[in-house]
DNA sequence: TTGCTCCTCACGTCACGTGAGGTGGC
DNA sequence: TTGCTCCTCACGTCACGTGAGGTGGC
């Protein structure tokens, strides 16, 4: 009636999601009414939408219809997210398989310092996306309200903790001439740096692979230092609607040009 | 680098699955070379993709490209065919979300010996899907290349084993007036039945709330009995392209209409 | 008495993550 | 000597599934 097997209504019953209308104390039977049927599909519907347990618990304990209709909708904006990240994925492996790949090509470069309009935070690698979303668009608001001059591209620093410890400081800020600041927007001085560069092309999720092409070449060469990540963002979605257009320069310590490798 | 964690390159040292180029016998440290970066990323997007570690294991063992490839373009397909499935799951729980639902309308009905062309298996609850559509198509090709007349609706009969042991014997058949044997393909007589019957109105996905309705309908009327379950497939996939259209009768053995509840 | 279905209890599975306690090299 | 990073080992997590051995009621 509910495709649930028996040993689910059993796990169910034992973490307490479905409890049965009545067990017969002898024998130990469970015994379920019909009106649990509503129920039981609803949690079989979540659990097909893998919302764990918990959550489900709570759906079925919220009070009003309004809450439990919240936090499914919640969940399945959740869902329609990993939906679509996971298309891009199956379309960049695709990609991945096919003839042959441009070549990842590795440049080398001195920045100096550089006056920022940052907003810095400690965040999880998890909340990464949705904390740069935020960030990104709090940023060009505020120079767009105060009319503040913007002198180069949406850049951002990772703290190799993040990678390492899954958890670590980050900066997004834009270039600006004119000290700026307002909430947790605060102008400080990016430090100068000798860096290995390589741009990437395409969509975010494809990343991985020029990073490992960057990262290979850094590590090849023996001029890797730790230190943090930059990354400066050339064109962006907020810039074209074309995937093929995204453009995100990944930057990566490395010794001075004039170092001798010891 | 790669994104993967320490945890889960020693994780992957352990399982075979990604080894270091070389490990310090007094340490135990693991280094690893650049080469193995692609490797280390293509195992990172399989497993986004949720492709069992078994399988990805598999695919880089694979001898050749065109091996490799077409592994990953079978887990590809499989996860295109669950991201639909996850859609019509999201899509109808937000029809269960909305204002109402039609009531589900039970009618009782009695239905005589009927001679048919059947293909009947033993078959897994999770192979079930691909299995009906393989024989459904079967069924169908043979009646048009024999010129077979069709006296009714494809039918389907699952044994209780099906959802109790999630194995169990299923026919599919289409209603013939003369004999009709090919292959897995035999003339059968579907033994008469009394009934209690509802009819599913929409995609396959959303079936179990019908079950739901008339299971329960039967189990408060007292007057179920085990025995194979019916479906009548009045319209499919195969007959119309919308959704909405589809039509599929459940009927859930009961006792007679003469029968005295004892 | 024989099946049948239900039960409990302990352990297995999958792909890691957590956390305690220890070690080598700068 | 102090941190730091790596290590091992054992156990935890999540949502069940498996399998042994037992029981009640027809």
């Amino acid at each position: 009636m509910t495709q649930l097997s028996i040993k689910t209504l059993r796990h169910y019953h034992e973490v307490g999601l479905l409890e049965p209308t009545h067990v017969d104390e002898a024998s130990g039977y469970r015994f379920y009414a019909t009106d649990l049927v509503p129920s039981a599909l609803l949690i079989r519907r979540l659990r097909t939408l893998e919302m764990p347990v918990v959550d489900v618990r709570s759906v079925l304990n919220a009070q009003d219809g309004s809450e439990r209709n919240s936090l499914i909708s919640k969940h399945l904006e959740r869902m329609e997210g990993t939906l679509r990240q996971t298309q891009t994925v199956v379309s960049d492996l695709r990609v991945m398989l096919g003839p042959s790949h441009a070549p990842v090509l590795v440049e080398r470069r001195s920045v100096p310092d550089t006056l920022v309009a940052a907003i810095t935070e400690n965040v999880a690698i998890g909340e990464l996306v949705y904390w740069w979303q935020e960030a990104s668009a709090e940023l060009r608001a505020l120079a767009r309200q105060t009319g503040t001059r913007v002198n180069g591209f949406l850049g951002g620093l990772y703290a190799p903790e993040l990678y390492i410890e899954e958890f670590g400081e980050v900066s997004l800020f834009l270039p600006i001439s004119e000290p700026l600041n307002s909430g947790r927007v605060s102008t400080v001085l990016v430090p100068g740096a000798h860096l290995a560069v390589a741009v990437h092309r395409g969509s975010y999720a494809g990343i991985d692979r020029t990073y490992g092409a960057l990262g290979s070449w850094v590590a090849d060469s023996g001029i890797g230092r730790t230190g943090p990540i930059r990354e400066n963002y050339l064109l962006t979605s907020a810039d074209t609607s074309e995937e093929q257009q995204l453009r995100t320069e990944i930057c990566w310590p490395v010794t001075g040009p004039d170092a001798t490798n010891h």
